[in-house]
DNA sequence: CGTATTTGACCCGCGC
DNA sequence: GCGCGGGTCAAATACG
């Protein structure tokens, strides 16, 4: 979580614009901006009109609508941070020897990418650093409740010698849920981080495409990322994070380029970061006590919620999208427009 | 012109 | 051994 924000005193979310179809309490915030503007514009609010009532209908239905789904979102997010908090908690008590990452070994900055994985293999032949990944593995045998996040790589218990070895070169894993216009068919998860794009798939079980990313902030950094919307739900953009960073956080400038030049890039974030730091602190918050467990998650979830109707407020984009998409409600609703 | 994204092809692991 | 599917590469393309 960016330092100043949790400087700031209280973010005020307190909106009454209606809210766009996104669903999120986030939004206003932005609506705030311009939607206003406009629906100042086109009607006049002391005569009362039947669109005005009809849209004034509309909109506190919205509205609830809304804060019905923010409260899930909230849900979402503090169970997401409570399971990512255990898992730090373990992981950190574990793994002491874990300090370096696997990362850079076989790239070391130079990274010559030779002729595919044939070559690789022959000339190469990147040992992994297995015993500190053989070592961080036992703590991934996580008991994650709720289902939510992160359960992938927990089931590598089949003692199968090769097997285990794969599992053991895998990086850390940690999946990360976030709500995504569905009309917004970029795969972008804005997460603070630079991601550079090498690849889309469309996978068997989803028809949805996958977009694979890279951290590109740091040449060495293994991190690697897969985002795909949910099959279920394609208002959910289900990004994998494989591995973990061996840099720190770009500095909010570079945050907002994510992936600098963002010819598509530059879409709605509706993201909500995987802060580890964050993290680590509520699991040194809440080591132990449900309470502190409690107060922690609480903590979190306010943090989360601010750090996201922020990231929303600043994005400029995703005022435009959003003042699109509100001011094409506003036409439908309003039959006799002229 | 430099850089990021797109996209088809390739590689490799896994199941049958 | 073969086919399938996921992951990655790199040339082509697009954009600032």
């Amino acid at each position: 979580m960016d330092p100043w924000i949790s400087s700031q005193p209280s973010l005020c979310l307190d909106l009454r614009v209606g809210p766009p179809p996104l669903g999120h309490r986030q939004a206003p915030a932005v609506a705030m901006v311009k939607p206003k503007v406009l629906v100042e514009e086109t009607f006049q609010p002391l005569k009362k009109d039947p669109e005005v009532v009809a849209l004034e209908t509309e909109l506190q239905r919205m509205s609830a609508e809304n804060r019905q789904l923010s409260e899930m979102l909230t849900t979402v997010v503090a169970k997401y941070a409570e399971l990512q908090s255990q898992s730090s908690d373990m992981v950190t008590s574990g793994a002491n020897a874990g300090g370096g990452n696997p990362s850079s070994t076989s790239e070391g900055g130079s990274i010559s990418p030779s002729r595919k994985r044939k070559s690789e293999s022959l000339d190469d032949s990147p040992p992994p650093p297995p015993q500190t990944q053989a070592q961080r593995q036992p703590q991934q045998h996580l008991h994650m409740p709720g289902g939510l996040a992160f359960a992938d790589q927990t089931e590598c218990t089949s003692g199968e010698p090769c097997k285990r070895i794969r599992e053991e070169c895998k990086p850390k894993i940690s999946k990360l849920y976030v709500h995504a216009d569905p009309s917004d068919l970029s795969l972008v998860v804005k997460d603070g981080y630079q991601w550079r794009k090498y690849g889309q798939k469309v996978t068997k079980d989803n028809p949805c495409p996958r977009a694979y990313y890279r951290c590109s902030f740091a040449p060495a950094c293994p991190v690697k990322k897969k985002v795909q919307r949910s099959a279920e739900d394609n208002t959910i953009l289900v990004a994998t994070y494989e591995g973990e960073h061996n840099h720190g956080q770009p500095p909010p400038a570079q945050q907002n380029s994510d992936g600098a030049s963002g010819k598509s890039a530059g879409k709605p974030p509706h993201a909500t970061a995987p802060h580890h730091h964050q993290e680590h602190a509520a699991a040194a918050a809440g080591v132990v006590t449900g309470e502190q467990a409690a107060a922690a998650s609480e903590l979190i979830r306010r943090n989360l919620a601010e750090q996201m109707a922020m990231t929303l407020t600043k994005d400029p984009s995703f005022k435009a999208a959003l003042v699109t998409a509100l001011s094409g409600r506003i036409l439908e609703l309003s039959p006799t427009k002229d």
